[in-house]
Parts: C-alpha cells; sequence; structure tokens
DNA sequence: GTTAGGG
DNA sequence: CCCTAAC
C-alpha cells in the first residue's frame, strides 16, 4: 500500500485568535489533558493518515492551487467573504496551504511501486447510533466509498445537508455574526477530482445567520445567507471576557478600538457545539514526540463496538513521519517524491508484493458554527474558520476499515487476507471515521456539558445530517456510517485549546520594559492594564512570563538568542529595571520583616 | 483574581 | 504558553 501525502494544510500557520480557556474548574482538571490531547493526536495522525491527508499523487485538479513552488495554498478564499455586515451568499472555500511543505507519506514496503492500483476513497460520517442518542438515530448517514481512481470519475456530491431546528446557533441578541458552515465542508485529500468546479478542494457551505433567521436559514442544504442589520458591539473588556469563557458558550467580545499593540485582529472565536472537540487543537507542530505517541496509543483502546480498526497504527507508536515502523510490517518513508506516474495504474493484486494503492478524496468537515464580530476582519475570519477544521480534524477520530459494508475487525490480518487487494474488491473498501473508543461516551448527559450551548441538546458536533454529501455505497450504507467527533461526555471533554504562540514584537517589548520600568516586577496587572490593555492576547501572565525571558535573553550571549533580536538596548534596560525592582523588593522585604520583628 | 515560579 | 500553588 503506497500512500503519498500530498498536502499539508497549513495547521502550523494560521493564526488562532486568543484561545478562550475553560472554566477554572475545567482547567484544574488538568491532569486529563495531556491524555486527552494525546489521544486527540492519535486521532489526528489516523486522519492525517487514512483520511485527510493522504493521497495519491496523479491526478491533478484544473482548479487546484498550486503555486510555483509545488505547494498549495491553504487559506480560506478571499473572494468569498466580504468585510462588510452582510456576508454574502456565498460559501467560503477551504485550500490547500502554501505552507505545505509538499511532504510524502509512503506506506508500503517501498516496492513495486508501479504495481499498484489506485483507488480513490470517500471518508464521510453518519450518524452516531452507536451512541446511544436518540436524535443521533434519526441522523442520516454519511458514507464513504472506494472506487478505482482509474475512472476518474468525480464522487463528491457537495451538497449540503440539511440541518435540524437543533442546529440553531445561540444568538444573544449582539451583533456579531454567526458564520455557520453548513454541515460540512469537503477537506481536500487531494487535490484533484474536484466535482464541483467553483470550489477547486473543497467547499464549505458557509452561511452567515442569526438567531432570528435561524429556522429559515438553518435548513437550507446549499449556501444560503440571511443578513441582518449589524451593530458594533460594545466593548468588553478582559473580565467580560474571562466570564465569558466559563460561560457555555464561546462568544465573540470584540474591541471597536484596537490600538496599543494589539495589531491582532478583533477577538474571534469559533463556537462549537460540542465541548470535547472543541477545545483540543493542534499544537502548532504536529511532530509530536514520539514518546508522547506511544502514550497516547496505549490509551487507545478500543471498545467492543469501534472494532479494532486502529491496532494497525497503534502498533506503530514507533513509527514516525521518516521512520520505520518496524514490526508493523508498514513503513513510512518521507520525502518528496511523486507516484504521479501510477494513478491509476492496476495490476494483479494477486501477485506477491503488489501493493494496494489508495486514493481518499476527501473527506468532510462538519457544520461548524463561528462567532464573528462584524469588525472582525477577513484575516481573522478565514483563521477562525480554519481554527474551527481544524479543531475538528484534531478531534477524537479513528479510522476504521470496511469491507463490502462489514467491518475489518482483524486488524492483523494483511489486506491480501482480507480480500482488500482484491481486484473486484476494492469497490467495497471503505473507511470510517469513528469516535476514539478511549474517548468513548459514557452517556450523553446535557447537565455535564458546560460548553453546551443553551438549550442545545447533546448533540454530535460533526454528525450532521447529510444524506446527499457523498455517493452513497448500498453496501456500506449502515456500518460504513462514520461517526466522527461525538459529543462525549466524559470530563475530559473540557479541554481548551492552547493558545496559539504569539512572539512578542520589538514594539511590545518596548512597551513592557516601559512599563516594568515605571511599575516594577510585581504588579503585572498594572502593566498590563498601562501598556497592554488593549493587547487582549496579552495576559497580565503572559507579560509576566515574558519579563522573565527577557531577562533570560538578556543575560545570554546573543548567539544563543532566537526569535526576532531584540535590540540591546532594550535588553539592558531590562536588566537594569530588573536589577532595581529586585533590590527594590528585597528592600521592601527587610522593611516588612523589620516592621513585623518590631511588633512581636 | 493576582502573583510567582516551575514546566 | 501552560499549570499550580499561594495569597
Amino acid at each position: 500500500m503506497v500512500l503519498q501525502k500530498r498536502l499539508d494544510y497549513g495547521f502550523n500557520g494560521y493564526q488562532v485568535p486568543a484561545t478562550p480557556r475553560a472554566t477554572r474548574s475545567a482547567r484544574r482538571r488538568g491532569s486529563f489533558r495531556k491524555k486527552v490531547e494525546d489521544n486527540q493526536m492519535f486521532a489526528f495522525d489516523l486522519l492525517a493518515t487514512v483520511a485527510g491527508k493522504l493521497l495519491l499523487e496523479g491526478e491533478k485538479s484544473p482548479d487546484s492551487v498550486n503555486t510555483s513552488n509545488g505547494k498549495e495554498q491553504c487559506v480560506i478564499a478571499e473572494d468569498h467573504v466580504k468585510n462588510e455586515g452582510h456576508a454574502e451568499d456565498k460559501p467560503l472555500k477551504i485550500e490547500p496551504c502554501d505552507q505545505g511543505n509538499s511532504e510524502k507519506l509512503v506506506i508500503g514496503n517501498g516496492k513495486n511501486e508501479t504495481e499498484s492500483f489506485a483507488s480513490k476513497v470517500e471518508v464521510g460520517s453518519s450518524g452516531f447510533r452507536e451512541f446511544n442518542d436518540r436524535k443521533l438515530e434519526n441522523e442520516t448517514k454519511r458514507q464513504i466509498k472506494v472506487e478505482p481512481i482509474k475512472t476518474g470519475r468525480a464522487i463528491l456530491n457537495t451538497g449540503a445537508g440539511m440541518f435540524g431546528s437543533e442546529d440553531q446557533v445561540v444568538w444573544d441578541g449582539k451583533p456579531s455574526v454567526l458564520v455557520s458552515s453548513n454541515s460540512s465542508a469537503e477537506v481536500p485529500a487531494c487535490r484533484d477530482n474536484i466535482p464541483c468546479g467553483s470550489f477547486p478542494l473543497c467547499r464549505g457551505d458557509v452561511k452567515v445567520v442569526s438567531r432570528d433567521d435561524d429556522d429559515n436559514s438553518s435548513g437550507c442544504t446549499q449556501p444560503s445567507t440571511s443578513t441582518k442589520s449589524f451593530r458594533p458591539l460594545p466593548r468588553i473588556g478582559d473580565r467580560r471576557i474571562r466570564k465569558l469563557l466559563a460561560s457555555r458558550y464561546w462568544k465573540v467580545t470584540p474591541k471597536l478600538k484596537e490600538d496599543g499593540f494589539s495589531n491582532v485582529d478583533g477577538e474571534v472565536k469559533p463556537i462549537y457545539r460540542n465541548k470535547r472537540n472543541c477545545y483540543k487543537r493542534q499544537r502548532s507542530q504536529r511532530n509530536y514526540p514520539f514518546k508522547k505517541r506511544k502514550l497516547l496509543y496505549c490509551s487507545s483502546v478500543s471498545n467492543s463496538e469501534g472494532g479494532n480498526g486502529n491496532e494497525r497504527i497503534s502498533d506503530s507508536p514507533q513509527m514516525g513521519i521518516n521512520g520505520d515502523a518496524s514490526g508493523s510490517g508498514l513503513k513510512l518513508h518521507g520525502g518528496i517524491g511523486t507516484s504521479a506516474s501510477v494513478a491509476g495504474q492496476h495490476t494483479s493484486f494477486q501477485s506477491r508484493d503488489s501493493h494496494v494503492k489508495l486514493r481518499i478524496k476527501s473527506f468532510r468537515v462538519p457544520e461548524l458554527f463561528i462567532e464573528i464580530p462584524e469588525t472582525a476582519t477577513v484575516g481573522s475570519l478565514k483563521r477562525t474558520v480554519m481554527e474551527a477544521v481544524t479543531a475538528i480534524l484534531g478531534g477524537g477520530l479513528r479510522v476504521g476499515v470496511l469491507l463490502r459494508g462489514k467491518k475489518v475487525r482483524d486488524d492483523s490480518k494483511t489486506l491480501q487476507q482480507t480480500g482488500i487487494s482484491q481486484d473486484d474488491q476494492m469497490d467495497a473498501l471503505g473507511f470510517t471515521l469513528e469516535p476514539n473508543p478511549s474517548q468513548a461516551p459514557q452517556a450523553l448527559c446535557p447537565g455535564d456539558n458546560p460548553f453546551l450551548l443553551p438549550y442545545d441538546t447533546p448533540q454530535p458536533l460533526i454528525s450532521v445530517t447529510d444524506s446527499k454529501a457523498l455517493v452513497s455505497v448500498p453496501a456500506m450504507s449502515v456500518e460504513a456510517l462514520a461517526v466522527v467527533p461525538v459529543h462525549r461526555k466524559s470530563k475530559r471533554s473540557e479541554i481548551v485549546q492552547r493558545r496559539i504562540r504569539r512572539p512578542f514584537s520589538v514594539s511590545e517589548v518596548e512597551a513592557l520594559v516601559q512599563a516594568v520600568e515605571k511599575l516594577g516586577t510585581g504588579r503585572w496587572r498594572d502593566v498590563k492594564l498601562r501598556a497592554f490593555d488593549n493587547a487582549k492576547h496579552r495576559t497580565y501572565v503572559d507579560l509576566k512570563d515574558k519579563w522573565k525571558t527577557l531577562v533570560h535573553t538578556a543575560r545570554i550571549s546573543p548567539q544563543q538568542r532566537r526569535g526576532e533580536p531584540v535590540p540591546q538596548e532594550l535588553l539592558d534596560r531590562v536588566l537594569t529595571a530588573h536589577a532595581y525592582w529586585s533590590q527594590q523588593q528585597a528592600k521592601q522585604q527587610l522593611k516588612h520583616q523589620s516592621e513585623t520583628c518590631l511588633l512581636l
């Protein structure tokens, strides 16, 4: 089996708006966090490996966006968004990212690459019947389909799913813009085979809805828009934000004036309907240490229903992008390369060294809810959507394999043994996205979901009813339902995204230094208020931390410093101020001590 | 909620 | 940047 990773969706590169934190209580459960991250990494890895990011080179969509260096862009297309209060009746589109390094993943033994049969796989999702939710029972299913690449037939149906009334989003009267990616966007697994010419790689039917017109718009199966009159949002301070963050859902609290050092866009936060999925986000770098992977793999114990579809992958914790999976029978090869020539080729699978080539055409990004102030920039909208998409992809997913609609649970069998490599079986091969068993829900309980939207019913974030989205394959129509991030109700669900790293600019450093010079090193809240009041993403803890690193930076040799160089003059001031205020602090302490002594 | 410090 | 302890 040879799979090539062609696209880097640029999860590393987009800017994430200041990330809401969980409630304190949630944060106190930080002990869960690591584990969950691991689990989600695992899921992501699965997705990346099987569902979304691996593909064969070869066919190429005329609509795909290639940069000169062969990389692709991954941005929310700007032309469909207007920086106005009204949203255009146009979908957002998601495109491959030009930050990608076009690295290639090859899974297989590396031999006989040309002796392959390429097929494309569609991965969809289904209703979550496994989770015993009545509501979910009614969900229509999405399916996956595998078909030979050589046919070149577009199998994507980009029709958007239907919204149930339960899909309403909260509208609290504030003139924010709610952008709802209607049900799903096709995330390109590769850049070809785009059935809908207007949307090069994938499309999300994004609409802007308000509370008032939810009922109308939410049922639309086409990109639809309804606009409301928008008014500027009142400025809301950090404390307000904090409270909001602790509330059941996230809200955007834009500032109308952006000055100071807050040269960032207005705060934009995606609203998720599912807490579990929502707060996890990919680390800025996806290359987790293998050590960490190991942990997560260990924790990925299959449950009964889940089957063992993940074992194969679980078996290779040592397997890195460029590493060998000794003992697993799988091998990953990194590097740039192309197998375009093999796409569509087909040779006997009976031969001993035959490879099975699979192309996963795309998988769907489910319904998203995004709330964004009208004062936000297009750029922030892009980032927000990207974040939302990423959060979903980073959710607890794993991959299941279906053959003729039947789950292949025995991971130890070879493709040959299971018949997957049989020529005539290729059509029957499917993949499913399923909840990661390690995060399997105990039960669905609304009360246990602090981030659930008010009057929201527990339901999977991703399982949007959408039967038209993908071509259905009867043989798999029942079992092949991909079960995507589900509404898990474990406490671990309240995981928060890690904020994106935002290096301090020189001007920020300048401001920080100046404020500390004036206020000292023990009054970070005052420093924040004084110099960073408008920089919403800089908390006083951030400032304190930055000062800490500044002091450290100033003490090390210039050669050891990294990042944007801070002018030596500033560093000198850092040391001076630090020394001064340290001294002051010591004096204060002495004074305090002597006073205490006197009193005694 | 802040501050301080380790991770 | 995160997490906690301590206040």
